[in-house]
DNA sequence: TTATATTGTTACCCATGAGTAACTTAAACT
DNA sequence: AGTTTAAGTTACTCATGGGTAACAATATAA
């Protein structure tokens, strides 16, 4: 008899596993609701993605608004990350917008981005919709830093930044609705298609 | 005593002032859509506004998604009367592209626009989501032909007309999230900074 | 092996809100 | 005037779905 391996600690520590199995259920939940809405996906919906039953993800989440508020967590990491990295070099304000577009169009496919564009500010508790309505604000702050910044160092015109940083981050927010890496457009062409927008517009100066 | 002056016909007849009421009630939905989301506002709420009884509503229109329905086709007359009377003109494309930015920034703050925007495509019947979905696609579509006018006539740079379109109609598309009349930018100086950045992007060339 | 904390289940409660039936009031056209 | 149509009401039905209580199974630790 082949004598049993004593099995030392398993792979990941329970710790690791509820936050792996919260992170699939986040990721579950947020597809769905990029599929139907917030509103038109119930819990059930979502636990049969992660193959368990309602009441099971009440232990891993507190209530609906909640996995909102957690997939919105995991998105400002990413984002602000890429914020951190890109204002992190010593490049010139046009040059670092520049690197958070490329940065931002490679996360803006990511289920847990594109929800978090989507439902930003959907909040019924009135506190966890002041605080997702802050975070947001305070990337788009960041943006405009950047835009001032380049202002500033003369490689972005003078412009006012406030309006333009809006503008900039709606338009490739929208990406996230319609862009499928599947689809037709490759990645490359979309970013260097968004980068001329940003760097010349459309008019014809030849 | 006086005599009793005949009325003639009443100032508005029954199909005008029922067109009226129709009216109200879509304003006043449209409204509270924008506030609180379309799930978030009840029949009971939007009856409320226009100080009558659900039931009432239902008179006017079929069910609550009918609301939805007739709001976008209100929106679709307006935005595509706007795209009629820019294309009608002898311009370039350039110029009717500015035209066209100029009278959208206008309407976009109109409820019922807004509204067209936020939920196009949230449809729960499918024949009306395809509905939505295409008539979005008929704008977008003839932005695109107006960007393409204009790099046949090259008022406009070579470029991906498909792609620009959607980023340009994007980045205007959510001005009607965040603009308020009232607030602090002024219309001209939101257009101002709009035709800008869509001409000449934001890089500094001098 | 046994005790304990962790996951999970079945079966329910209950608030909400869309939609309807049946009835009342007001207006308009002979 | 009286009849008809429009407009609105009160009082319901009923499906949906978030959330919970109570119980069952599984894994970890002693």
């Amino acid at each position: 008899m082949v004598k049993k391996i004593k099995l030392s600690k398993p792979a990941l520590n329970r710790a690791e596993k509820r936050q792996h199995k919260l992170d699939s259920i986040l990721r579950h939940a947020a597809a769905a609701f990029m599929d139907k809405g917030y509103y038109k996906t119930s819990l059930d919906d979502i636990a049969r993605l992660h193959k368990v039953t309602k009441p099971t993800l009440y232990y891993y989440i507190k209530n609906k608004e909640d996995i909102l508020i957690k997939c919105e967590d995991v998105a400002s990491l990413r984002i602000n990350g890429l914020l951190d990295s890109v204002t992190a070099t010593t490049e010139n304000g046009f040059q670092q917008l520049q690197a958070f577009i490329e940065g931002y169009v490679k996360i803006v496919t990511d289920d847990i981005i594109r929800c978090h564009i989507r439902h930003r500010g959907q909040r019924e508790d009135p506190i966890a919709r002041e605080a997702s309505l802050n975070m947001h604000r305070d990337i788009e702050y960041r943006v405009r830093e950047i835009l001032a910044k380049g202002v500033d160092d003369g490689s972005i015109r003078a412009c006012n930044t406030t309006i333009i940083a809006i503008l900039l981050f709606d338009a490739v927010n929208g990406i996230s609705a319609w862009y499928r890496e599947e689809g037709e457009i490759s990645h490359d062409e979309l970013v260097e298609q968004v980068l001329m927008l940003v760097a010349e517009g459309v008019k014809n100066n030849t």
